[in-house]
DNA sequence: GATGAATGAGACTTCATTCAT
DNA sequence: CATGAATGAAGTCTCATTCAT
């Protein structure tokens, strides 16, 4: 298994990262303080977030935040490996032999996962820019390449075993789907009115059969 | 035809916009300049980049970008609305009575259209939150709510002919889609290797048709 | 009396606007730099004076200044609000029945004030331009209105009684004694030699008397 | 005479200055540019008004002024020497043997000229510290000197005739009257409804007899 | 742990001035 | 004479970060 490979990278990457952080306890207060900026990540970009304001939102000054993080940056670092470190957990266990049931645990753990850190989500695809091009965040990069490959492979699977459309182009159609599956996140909470479970269900309906109405239906008995 | 209606609308804001900036005639090097300048925000977003940046790029200092611009906000601007215009007469050309036809219509000029303009589009995209919440960019929303406008209602009659499914959501798919068809567009440039035509080509099918193989195969001679 | 009135009116916007500043403790580090501020804008100008002058002569960097105020703005508020709270209850603190002890109690308080806060003065003066255009400081308008208000009463009051000659036109005369008042302050300090006294009796004189020599000279027949 | 002597200094820096400036030939396109400059310099302050504002009050490009002259200083220079050239000739005719008379002479030259004058001597109140530092301006100095000079010299031939107050400071009187005098032409034109004569007149009686109702109004008929 | 003051680098912007066309 | 483009110096302000108390 591919994911074996790079799952050792990822979480080591991380690991690394936590250590430079000064304390090793989460400690409650520190766990909040990240909750907290990573909401303002989320709806005004890193770069637009000051640290005074994530000072600001925990009622502290913004030089008082030094003692529980060394930077802004590692902040956002300790955001993104929460939130990488948890879809990959997902993703691994997405593991049922059919492709079309894979992808479709995919899917559904992808939601869950992403509902838990839309925060993160947000910050990752606003921000993909300005950490992508650091070193620091190497990890990100092994990140999104284990997951490409998790989806291609099903893809591909799907293909050989004439579930899937011969001419379908597995990379790219997982970019397409990889992110139409992720944008609902970066929508406001609630936008629409629309509960998550219902946007999987239109979204995996879409993915499987377009937006055509049933073709014969008197025949076949759907599906 | 409810484009109509809007179609007055959304350009007058437009031009009471463009009235703001210093020069009314785009005069060739400041057309260079907004060139530019889209490339840069698009490439790093629009406060990550400098006019420093800006003024490097066109081989002058960033104080004599303010000849040519009132601010560095009336560059992203004048990027947005040009774009905007573009996109809008697109859509209001997309007029084909039957939605099938409309709809792709849209797909397909929209394709051209955010080829011209992919800096634009990544920096509405990556940036909205920043232009949103500033009053000088009513114009956008305004100019979104057109876009979705269109999309519903052409979603909402193929469904009433019987061409889409009776449970789409119309809201929600028009959503889906629209960003869908928006996203590839912030890849980078021949990312994949992938053309525009095949980039919407996957869509389109995706779109109608879904992932699956077709369904009766045998009978069928077809693709 | 009017200006038990109005006096509710314009501490309040003062305080509105102090609320405005980071921190309302003055704090004495803040209070030292308003201080150098008021001089250096008293002396060159509000808008010829820059933050680095007036950060050089705190013996800090420019940008540091921003840790205590929002703005050079903001710096020169709280100047003048200073100032202007002072006049205004020296105004009010004026109410002798007689007209002309009252204006002469206008007069010796002023002169005091005026003492205690000549930089400020010499900036309402120098930048009335520049402070009276913006609805920020729309509290100056209101404190002028209230010291001319209180300058009339006495006026109209005296020549009702006959003690002021009957065909003064009470406006002018207050615009004219008013800026007279306050024009010595802004001569720099010791020009003449004058001591403060030695000005208010000169002023004093000159404005019940005039300057000519005393009337009862009955033998001579001039004038 | 002593404005004979000093007669000599100021017009001839003055000619120095003009010479500076390229074309001597007032041309009539370059006096009315010296007189929208002197307008603006007159409302903001000299510092405070740019040269953009001048072209663009003038239908012109920024640059497009340095045809005309070397620098804003140089506006500024001829605006001010324009100016006191005529107030130091209209000191130089209040010749009158009897310093009241002399005086009243002055106020009444000094009245017509300030009003033909009004953005200059405006400029030269407000901008007194930017200009009185350079040595450019260096007739500044010389023609407020010879001014002083005059007035002095009225004031103690009258306290030695026994028209004034023995007790009179002249330098300081001078300062006060010299002031006052030139105030009310930096009142926004017409603020109160004010004609200049108006204001002379109420200016005279104040000075020379102050505010006081006349001392025994029962025997003497007069005034 | 937190505060308050400060740093230092760098952001956006302004403006007088120059100059080729 | 005027334009249009550019310069370069300076100005206000922002912000991550440091550190003594």
């Amino acid at each position: 298994m591919p994911s074996k490979r790079l799952g050792n990278t990822v979480p080591a990457s991380h690991n690394a990262r936590v250590s430079t952080t000064r304390s090793t306890l989460p400690s409650e207060r520190r766990a909040h303080l990240v909750h907290l900026a990573g909401e303002l990540f989320a709806e005004k970009g890193f770069r637009a977030t000051t640290v005074r304001e994530i000072a600001d939102a925990a009622g502290i000054l913004s030089g008082s935040l030094y003692h529980h993080f060394d930077s802004k940056e590692s902040i956002g670092d300790e955001i993104l490996t929460g939130f990488l470190d948890d879809v990959l957990a997902g993703y691994r266990g997405a593991d049922a032999d059919d492709p079309r049931a894979a992808i479709e645990q995919i899917v559904r753990t992808s939601s869950a996962t992403l509902t838990r850190h839309r925060a993160a989500l947000t910050m990752l695809q606003r921000d993909w820019n300005h950490f992508g091009a650091q070193p620091r965040f190497a990890y990100l990069r092994d990140a999104m390449r284990e997951i490409e490959k998790t989806w291609i492979t099903h893809l591909e699977r799907g293909k050989k075993a004439g579930l899937f459309r011969a001419d379908l182009d597995a990379k790219l159609t997982y970019r397409l789907l990889r992110d139409v599956l992720w944008m609902p996140t970066s929508w406001r909470q609630g936008e629409g009115g629309w509960g998550t479970d219902e946007v999987v269900d239109a979204f995996l309906r879409l993915l499987f059969e377009g937006i055509n109405a049933p073709k014969r239906r008197r025949i076949t008995s759907k599906n």
